[in-house]
RNA sequence: GCCCCCGUAGCUCAGGGGAUAGAGCGUCGCCCUCCGGAGGCGAAAGCGCAGGUUCGAAUCCUGCCGGGGGCACCA
């Protein structure tokens, strides 16, 4: 008896309610069903009487009454009791719940996957960070983050295409030329240019480059060495991402944007739809007509595009692409921009609350940690990722929401203890490949005796109802964009089954014990579990270790 | 001035209108003849303030207070 099976039997009863005559009311598409946070209140309940009594024109408690009287009726349900309000707490049998630890077991690492999103068409863009310097660790939070969510949006039947946009058009990148160039000179780099050392080490490999070549680095002019320059940051950018274990489908390059005449076009396609107009010299786009708080240049009275001229060409193009849902994940410091991308949106005809989404993620900040002079004084993605592991700084900053702000603590992140909840999890799942090996050594089967009406502890309930749950878990992170609850999911799901472990035992105690159905069948909800915390760390990018 | 985010236990943070607001750390106490104590059990301790909507508000709305960020023919 699993939570969606529960709501459907709980929508069969109230149809057949109204088909009866007793009942007058819609029967809602989806009925939630939570778990209590008492357990007192049943393994399972919901408020589906208190929120129809109103158009059902019945006072709430007597609807739950008659909701429960025929609910109680459904096989695999041991109860249902009307409490409060007019809340139904149901009791489900030990046997329904139980056959959950096989479904799981047999559906091979798949439990979880859901079709809550199945047709969706999801443009999702993050990092995109600057290809002129290395990544620092509000890139990382989106990197972890992102690669999370594009993995739930997956697993929610999301058909998604992960993209970063490289901004490699415009005077910074001049900039960081002009940079390269004066260090390959052995001078100073401009005022406003990039003054990381990263930037000598560019300078070294781009002269390498020139010289395997056959050229005179000496020689070299601007444009050269920042194309070569860029090169050589991009390759870097997307060599430290994957090594973060974060991959993209497109490197989305502004330039090309240029060069294709995309740019002119976009302009000229948003003055078909009437949004554009002449004033001082310069094309305006008339983004005050959508909520922006003034109106957008798009070409320079020079003549010369703008960033934003850029942007709504990249807009068109996820359009063009057919990506219907386009989610944005940007940092605090660029809300400004959110109305401006919305503008855009409906500026070319769109429903910018439909075909635009916008995450803004808060600072992040690690107690203690150095900042590298290598890259500019920011701390860089590839120095805490050395420091803390790969696994602590992916599960640490996917398991808060991009709109909190957070603080990590390096000490805790580096315990080997439940303080550090990614430790937490993983010992969890090392716990149950342990105890698998060991169960298996002893003689226990899984391919026989597995009878779930023998899962009746108290803790074994609980276990079983915290694993119904993971696909909703799953469903709404990728509903909500808040792939962070799976990490909590995760955490309750280890609590649950470490509780279950300190109290059931899945092995005998000794060899004169007799192999029984009960550890057989306990051995089967062990793998659940298994599975469970296997395929929720994967899902957010975290290894799930057999041994710690 | 305008806009966005945040304010929950001593600390770091969860809580998509529901029942007695949760977790970890820290503090105090308990459980090792027991599959890994890298674990478990328990105690004390909290929704910034004031209104409103609702049968019901930490959650939605308004105002105020406090903290962070943003407001280019830069990218």
């Amino acid at each position: 008896m699993t939570p969606d099976k529960l709501s459907q039997a709980i929508r069969s009863v109230l149809t057949e309610a109204v088909e009866s005559g007793e009942l007058t009311a819609a029967v809602p598409g989806e009925v939630r069903v939570e778990r209590p946070r008492n357990r007192q209140h049943g393994d399972w309940s919901t408020n589906v009487a208190l929120q129809l009594a109103k158009a059902a024109g019945v006072p709430p408690r007597d609807l739950a009454q008659l909701v429960a009287k025929r609910l109680a009726e459904v096989p695999g349900i041991t109860s249902v009791d009307v409490a409060g309000p007019g809340f139904l707490n149901i009791v489900v049998d030990a046997a329904a719940a139980g056959e959950l630890a096989r479904t799981i077991v047999e559906s091979g690492g798949r439990y979880g996957d859901n079709d809550a999103l199945s047709g969706h068409v999801v443009n999702l863009e993050f990092v995109s960070a600057n290809p002129t310097g290395p990544l620092h660790i509000g890139h990382t939070r989106w990197a972890a983050l992102g690669d999370a969510l594009g993995r739930v949006l997956s697993a929610a039947g999301a058909d998604v295409t992960r993209e970063f946009y490289v901004n490699d058009a415009g005077a910074q990148m001049d900039r960081f030329g002009a940079s390269v160039l004066a260090r390959m000179h052995g001078d100073d780099v401009p005022e406003d240019g990039y003054h990381g050392e990263y930037v000598v080490e560019l300078a070294q490999k781009v002269r390498a480059e020139l010289e395997a070549r056959g050229e005179d680095a000496d020689l070299a002019g601007l444009e050269e060495v920042r194309d070569l320059a860029y090169q050589a940051q991009l390759d870097e950018l997307q060599q430290v991402l994957a090594d973060f274990g974060v991959l993209f489908d497109v490197w989305f390059s502004e330039r090309t944007l240029h060069d294709s005449g995309a740019v002119t076009q976009a302009v000229e396609r948003l003055r078909e739809q009437g949004h554009v107009y002449d004033s001082e010299g310069a094309v305006w786009l008339r983004t005050t007509e959508f909520g922006d708080d003034r109106d957008r240049v798009l070409v320079r009275s020079d003549g010369s595009t703008t960033y934003f001229a850029a942007d709504a060409a990249y807009y068109l193009s996820k359009k063009d692409r057919g990506f219907d849902e386009k989610v944005y994940m940007l940092g605090a410091d660029h809300h400004g921009y959110v109305g401006r991308l919305k503008a855009i949106a409906a500026c070319a005809g769109d429903d910018p609350e439909r075909s635009i989404e916008v995450l803004i993620g808060q600072l992040v900040t690690i107690s203690g940690a150095r900042l590298s002079k290598r890259a500019g004084n920011i701390v860089e993605l590839r120095d805490v990722v050395a420091w803390l592991g790969r696994d602590a700084v992916r599960y640490s900053l996917a398991r808060y929401p991009a709109d909190s702000p957070i603080t990590l603590d390096p000490d805790l992140l580096t315990k080997r203890s439940n303080d550090n909840p990614v430790f937490y999890v993983q010992y969890a799942h090392a716990r149950t490949c342990n105890v698998t090996r060991l169960a298996l050594e002893d003689g226990v089967r899984t391919d026989e005796g597995f009878d779930p009406s023998l899962l009746t502890d108290e803790t074994e309930s609980v276990l079983l109802a915290t694993l119904g749950e993971f696909p909703g878990v799953v469903a709404t992170a990728a509903e909500l964009r808040e792939p962070h609850r799976v990490a909590r999911y995760l955490e309750s799901l280890a609590a649950a089954y470490h509780k279950w472990y300190d109290t059931c035992r899945v092995r005998p105690m000794d060899a004169d014990e007799p192999v029984t159905d009960l550890h057989r069948t306990r051995l089967r909800l062990n793998e659940a579990t298994r599975v469970v915390l296997a395929r929720g760390l994967d899902l957010l990018g975290v290894s799930a270790p057999e041994r710690m």
